[in-house]
DNA sequence: TAATTCTTTGCAAACGATTTCGAAAAATGT
DNA sequence: ACATTTTTCGAAATCGTTTGCAAAGAATTA
């Protein structure tokens, strides 16, 4: 595969390598009759100059990395399909890595990309991150960085967030307006600080509307057969919860799934909404009400705020942490028993 | 961000850049000692070798595309997935690009790709691309490149997808077992290679069952709801379909999306099928019975083979054209009406 | 006319890693 | 002790692009 370069370029046009890249570039020290030739060539041979060589020079990658948890999961794909909606229109890549929830390779991927490989990264940490050594490394290193969604209290980071709190807060709200009086949540375990800030709006919401039960905070975790087993024996006790706050999608399908399993009918036995991106939520039997996360949106204000990280921009202050508005979808789920 | 570099470390070592360069990719001319000495040391500053220097020179980017007309899609992220599970070990990086269904968009990517930004490409054709000159283009170039799930006959390349034609006249016959004697074929508009097996294996189904009831074949867009409104158009009419098998997952979901506008009840009235890799599809009100197709197999079997190209390895035979089967799902969507 | 700027171009040195080639040093053989 | 091989390492070229600087010619000014 011979790739035309400059050089070849050049010589077939009797000038010099130097004026040749300067033509490209639309330099004013060009004569515009020059750079017509120069560009007229380079169209013809289709010449695409080798990034690896300009990236060297430059000390830039036109690259940026978005590490996420996991992929088959709405919100995720809805947050890269932000980000591709801004990285074309900058002449920037975009890499994707995936850490399965774990730690290390998270850390791993960070030590990896910290060599010129790409110009900032975007990420969403996973669950199982309580260490933050590897991002204030990257952050001191002075490599643009924006977190988002699974974002980190403790770090003086850009970070895009939805308001997690309050919605969690209405959630609950709407499920104790509905008639329960036994409300489960379903967090992710680990010190999550999305988990920890939905787990503070369903708790204040309970303590506002003086419940007397105390709270059910459940942990669940990446693998369903697990959380399936855990929500079987809780829902088989006989004062099972009769509202279940889904704080993750996948969460509340296992509770479809178990509530299935137990003969139990939803809305009139149990109530379910849960933060979901799934359009298909609307065709569940019955239809779950849910708490919808801008994702695309999310995306593209992370890839904005990076680029103007990249660009040495000055960031607004509402940029730096920016919390974009969930909505609350009441569905079949969690109508009233009549 | 002052990186670390090889001729820091050469100095700090009183050793040549060669021997430093050479010691770190554990060449056989460097004494045990000299390595041992040169690894503690890159070790402690946390050396990383910069990537596009290394590009350069060896004309290899560790880099590869994937190219995909969407990601808010089940498959498609699976499919990353499955190719996520391969590259890391591999040592290679992974672009994702997106065409959103647009041919111009598809050709501009591979155009700008064309100069060793990446060492091979995955791709899944949009169902807007009818010319194939841009793919013809690279694989002129002698770069590797693999099509998975949407494929074109037409060209010589290694491809990976599924029986579609087979599971197509499947899901037919299932229709016609259940009793529908007017059976709708959803599939993409365009000339995809991918809907067309689907399409013959429906039509074949009808034939062999000798239906007499000719075929309808219904072409959707990209856009729900300008299929919302073809589909209403459809079932308003007197003598409207009684079964539908969708080719694209999204497609069933309008439909139900329709049935109930139209207060018409599945399966009783309409029985449903269609391609689907969504994990809640049995959570539909009722169950929707689909083509669960192996979409991290396609990632994985389809990066592996890429690799293979990449490594100047000899292809097996089923290699070039791969096939992996679906799965067909009966659920209450196609329950005999009783 | 001479001195000055401005315009346009070329030369050569970067960028950081890899690799070819050759030389010195050490080990081996006769 | 000398010749030969083997081991170990360094100097320099290379990948393709960008860019500081110099230089030549054209245009402008004094």
């Amino acid at each position: 595969m011979d790739q035309v370069n400059l050089k070849q370029l050049a010589k077939e046009l009797n000038l010099a390598v130097s004026t040749v890249s300067r033509a490209l570039r639309d330099s004013h020290e060009i004569s515009p009759q020059t750079k017509e030739r120069v560009r007229e060539l380079a169209m013809k041979l289709g010449f695409q100059p080798n990034p690896h060589a300009s990236s060297l020079r430059q000390n830039k990658s036109k690259t940026i990395a978005v590490i996420i948890p996991e992929i088959e999961n709405n919100f995720f794909s809805q947050v890269i399909n932000g980000i591709e909606s801004v990285t074309p229109n900058k002449g920037y890549h975009v890499l994707i890595y995936l850490t399965h929830e774990d730690y290390n390779k998270e850390r791993d991927i960070l030590q990896l990309l910290r060599n010129g490989r790409v110009d900032g990264i975007m990420i969403s940490v996973s669950n199982t991150t309580t260490n933050l050594d590897h991002i204030t490394a990257w952050q001191q290193a002075g490599i643009p960085l924006v977190l988002f969604d699974r974002t980190c209290d403790e770090l003086d980071v850009p970070n895009i967030m939805t308001n997690d709190a309050e919605m969690a807060f209405k959630a609950t709200e709407h499920l104790l307006k509905r008639g329960c009086k036994n409300i489960a949540f379903l967090g992710m375990a680990g010190n999550l600080s999305i988990s920890n800030r939905r787990k503070a709006g369903y708790l204040s919401a309970l303590e506002k509307h003086k419940v007397t039960t105390p709270p059910q905070v459940i942990e669940l975790t990446a693998k369903d057969y697990i959380n399936r087993e855990t929500l079987h024996a809780i829902f088989q006790q006989p004062q099972h919860p009769d509202g279940v706050f889904a704080a993750i999608e996948k969460f509340a399908v296992n509770t479809y799934e178990v509530c299935k399993e137990l003969d139990l009918r939803i809305p009139q036995d149990v109530k379910v909404v849960s933060f979901s991106n799934l359009q298909a939520a609307a065709l569940f039997d019955p239809a779950l009400s849910t708490i919808i996360q801008p994702a695309y949106d999310i995306g593209r204000e992370a890839a904005n705020i990076l680029f103007k990280l990249i660009e040495k921009k000055m960031l607004m202050p509402y940029e730096k942490k920016m919390i974009l508005p969930s909505q609350l979808i009441e569905r079949a789920s969690t109508a009233t028993g009549s």
